[in-house]
RNA sequence: GGCCCUAUCGUCUAGCGGUUAGGACACCAGGUUUUCAUCCUGGCAACCGGAGUUCGAUUCUCCGUGGGGCUACCA
């Protein structure tokens, strides 16, 4: 069996590309097969040599790789539509066709065209090209080529062709009346293949047995059996994928936000949550457990569990999913993810701790982050900047109830010699016996007084890891500020 | 307009003739947590409409309606 994925170079790496690049991926891996990465860049005014080092780089950071590809050419190369254009293989094909009464030229004019199109929209017809071309003689047409006319080839479609039947491993059959087809355009008049006959043209020489694309190319479908059978080869099978939906419901695309993958990279998504979340836009597994790894989704893959109707991109499940990841990461791993995204000040912060402190901080920060950059504010309660502590004090406000607490708790650390995070613990709980408060009444104050912050990790911990000097100048310097 | 696809909670979905219509995200409430987050428990919330087939339709068929895609010498 053999896949392909056919990205067209002109953009960066599209969330929704992924997901068809995924589900080829993932069909090809779970049956054995062979994934192809083909670029189509037939549209020489808008594919970009840029784009497609995007889109191979993407793929790569999301571990998509193909068996085929530009970088890694199996047998039926090239992998580049550009390539095989200047190499005459669409030209030689068309060529092939008109020998075989399957093609003809046509040399009609934009205006004539332009009318023909009219008239039919006017007439609430669907229009068809007339194949005015197709009653020119043999001499007529030889004699319009000497003259330089422009030309293109269309593909006849046969007269009683009748109905195409696709079979769609996701719709099941899917009925086309090839009357209202037209004979279409396979080779344009600057001489480059159109896109209907290209893709079949390669599809064929690459010897691709799976297309598996997205939903809005079922209407193409017809028009490419008819390529295949004007070349007698076989069918492919086909696998239509549901589109993604904006939160609109029309077509994501990047007038909804963010799409490009570098974006969803930038923005400090994981691969491994982008990947699973994509996995569940259409399908889900027979037993229904969402968390998935790559080797679980190739295991429990399965076409015909794939649904049919259009999904909304959940940008709010994709960052929850991402959470679950960074909190399943191993320590080494979440602080390589998180480090390059570290600000400026978040490595000044650092910088202050030990090596062995770091990794507590980290630690005691993992579970808040969703998203990669998340990291800095997380850092912030960490901060042993005093300038930073005080802006802090300023959104927070003290009442007076708080101070003998925070007398008691001054004069408690000043003398205390078990500075660890149980020392501080067991501090704590002797200000409770001592003052009979509950515990939120002696928490709140201290967290504020020490951290400048009405939230953040466990307060011992943290305390402990700030330190005695900076702790007691915060304390007396709230005492003297806040509650003289 | 034409052709095609499609239709279960707000969102992703399970269901494949008989179910208290299940799960996940989000949301709400309670619990744990000093707080926030995490975590645990509970709750809210859906079968587009109409005919038919059937003892029985969310499920099958048809017709509407809604949504989407395509309608190029773009891919």
């Amino acid at each position: 069996m053999r896949f392909r994925f056919a990205p067209s170079p002109t953009g960066n790496l599209h969330i929704g590309s992924v997901r068809t690049a995924l589900f080829n991926w993932v069909y090809a891996k779970h049956t054995g097969g062979t994934l192809i990465l083909r670029i189509e860049d037939t549209d020489l005014q808008r594919s970009k040599p840029e784009f497609e080092v995007n889109i191979l780089e993407g793929l790569k950071w999301l571990g998509l790789d193909a068996d085929e590809g530009p970088e890694n050419p199996g047998a039926v190369g090239p992998y580049r539509q550009s390539e095989r254009i200047d190499n005459g293989t669409y030209q030689r094909c068309a060529e092939q066709l008109i020998e075989s009464g399957h093609a003809y030229y046509c040399f009609a004019t934009e205006a004539e065209l332009t009318a023909e199109r009219e008239a039919a929209e006017k007439a609430g017809k669907p229009y068809v090209y007339s194949g005015a071309s197709l009653k020119l003689t043999k001499d007529e047409v030889a004699a319009n080529i000497a003259a330089g006319l422009p030309k293109t080839i269309r593909l006849r479609v046969p007269v009683n062709r009748g109905e195409i039947v696709i079979q769609d491993q996701v719709r099941g059959e899917i009925r086309f009346d090839s009357a209202l087809l037209g004979d279409f355009i396979i080779i344009k008049s600057d001489g480059s293949a159109a896109y209907n006959f290209a893709v079949v043209v390669d599809d064929i020489e690459m010897k691709v047995t799976h297309i598996v694309r997205g939903e809005d190319h079922i209407s193409n479908t017809p028009r490419q059996v008819l390529v295949y059978e004007a070349f007698s080869a076989d069918v492919p099978y086909f696998a239509h994928l549901p589109i993604i939906l904006g939160p609109d419901k029309s077509k994501l695309s990047k007038r909804h936000g963010a799409q490009s993958v570098t974006e969803y990279k930038e923005a400090g998504f994981l691969p491994e949550a982008i990947i699973n979340y994509l996995s569940l836009l259409g399908w889900t597994p027979a037993d229904g457990v969402e968390f998935m790894d790559r080797d679980a989704l190739v295991q429990k893959f399965d076409v015909t569990r794939i649904s049919k109707s259009g999904a909304v991109f959940d940008h709010q499940k994709l960052v929850w999913m991402n959470g679950q990841y960074i909190r399943k990461m191993t320590h080494d791993a979440f602080v390589a993810a998180v480090t390059p995204f570290l600000s400026e000040d978040s490595r000044v912060l650092l910088s202050g701790y030990s090596h062995d402190s770091q990794k507590i901080v980290f630690e005691m920060v993992q579970e808040s982050v969703a998203l990669l950059p998340d990291i800095n504010t997380a850092l912030e309660v960490f901060s042993q900047d005093g300038s930073a502590f005080n802006a802090r004090l300023s959104g927070l406000s003290f009442h007076a109830d708080m101070a003998d607490v925070l007398r008691l708790f001054l004069d408690k650390i000043l003398v205390l010699t078990d500075w660890s995070e149980s020392g501080i613990d067991a501090l704590i709980e002797s200000i409770l016996t001592q003052t009979g408060l509950g515990k939120g009444k002696v928490l709140k104050p201290i967290r504020m007084a020490t951290t400048g912050l009405g939230s953040g990790p466990h307060l011992p911990a943290l305390i402990s890891l700030l330190g005695q000097t900076i702790v007691g100048e915060r304390v007396s310097h709230v005492l003297d500020s806040q509650l003289s």
